[in-house]
DNA sequence: CGTGTTTGACCCGCGC
DNA sequence: GCGCGGGTCAAACACG
């Protein structure tokens, strides 16, 4: 690994925020991992999709190498950096317990170097000028302050092997725009999320090294929940490891997206492409690897509140045979 | 007709 | 200053 990358690995906390730099791993039964950082993490990958190698974790790792990591590891660490290079690899998981997607969560901040954020900074100002007023034309939105900084929202991306591009998390999203990436065959898609004031957006992009990986990047924290009419398929088809909730102690920014992670892994269930309506048959397939692991890893503290909300009867699901 | 996608144009910051 | 790349817009289009 280069200079280069590994100063991006070890990037300097950001200058906004004065949360902790330190990355924990993480995996979806333990949700602790939102704990105060604003730092991108990632971990562990899955494998749903084609139902071989289970839960193997790409590792990514730069100070002690995970027993699973290997070359393409680095490789797709390069890929998550070509998304964003606020992402920190610094001690990711390495005993994924479930197959579950990689996630990495990024602070907003502007992380000096990162010219992509700071495109994306100066996107951020122009579409709030555009939501303060209707007239505002995006094309006289220059008059915006310089070095006026904006909050931008957090940042949290994760990698699922998938065969299919856009995974379906439970939310609708609005396809705004694709552009070709540099050096990578794959393009990357924009959306934005169609409720009205829900400022949520994400990038989908397939790995260059790993074509098998869906990079999702969110920007935001949906102000809603999930559409009324997912809520019921979506909570059938849960995985009970999804029961892990947010600890009370998790910030509520944190929280949020540990919602949004757990919605993430929706798609893991509905298979290639399929209406929410989906049949259980991959239910079996999904919960499988549970089988292998404790079923509920619970934390001391148990606040289903914003879960529960979510998701209400996924909480039923225990007593499923 | 409402909703979502496609796609070329545009804007902006950055590096040279 | 210029070219490049990323991100967004919005008109045209597709689809139910």
């Amino acid at each position: 690994m280069g200079d280069e990358l590994r100063d991006l690995y070890y990037h300097q906390p950001f200058q906004e925020d004065s949360s902790s730099s330190v990355v924990q791993n993480i995996h979806m039964l333990d949700p602790s991992f939102m704990s105060y950082t604003n730092e991108y993490l990632y971990g562990s990958s899955s494998d749903y999709v084609n139902n071989n190698s289970l839960g193997k974790p790409f590792g990514f790792s730069s100070s002690s190498p995970s027993p699973f990591s290997s070359s393409k590891d680095d490789m797709i660490k390069q890929d998550l950096h070509h998304v964003d290079a606020n992402i920190n690899i610094n001690n990711i998981s390495e005993t994924p317990v479930t197959p579950n997607t990689s996630v990495s969560n990024s602070s907003s901040n502007e992380a000096a170097g990162d010219h992509d954020d700071s495109n994306k900074k100066d996107k951020q100002v122009k579409d709030e000028s555009l939501e303060d007023g209707e007239d505002a034309s995006k094309k006289e939105n220059k008059g915006k302050k310089k070095g006026e900084k904006k909050q931008r929202p957090p940042k949290f991306a994760f990698m699922t092997k998938s065969e299919v591009d856009h995974l379906e998390d439970g939310y609708r999203w609005r396809k705004y725009g694709q552009k070709a990436v540099k050096n990578s065959p794959y393009p990357r898609s924009y959306y934005r999320c169609t409720s009205q004031k829900c400022q949520v957006k994400k990038r989908v992009e397939r790995s260059y090294q790993d074509p098998s990986v869906v990079i999702t990047t969110y920007e935001g924290q949906h102000n809603h929940h999930l559409p009324a009419t997912l809520r019921g398929s979506v909570a059938r088809m849960l995985n009970p490891s999804m029961l892990a909730q947010p600890s009370p102690l998790m910030a509520p920014q944190a929280a949020a997206f540990h919602q949004e992670l757990i919605m993430a892994q929706m798609p893991q269930l509905f298979g290639h492409g399929n209406a929410f309506g989906s049949p259980p048959m991959y239910h079996q397939n999904l919960t499988h690897p549970l089988q292998n692991h404790q079923q509920m890893q619970l934390p001391p503290h148990h606040d289903y509140g914003l879960l529960q909300d979510m998701v209400p009867s996924m909480f039923n699901l225990k007593q499923e045979p």
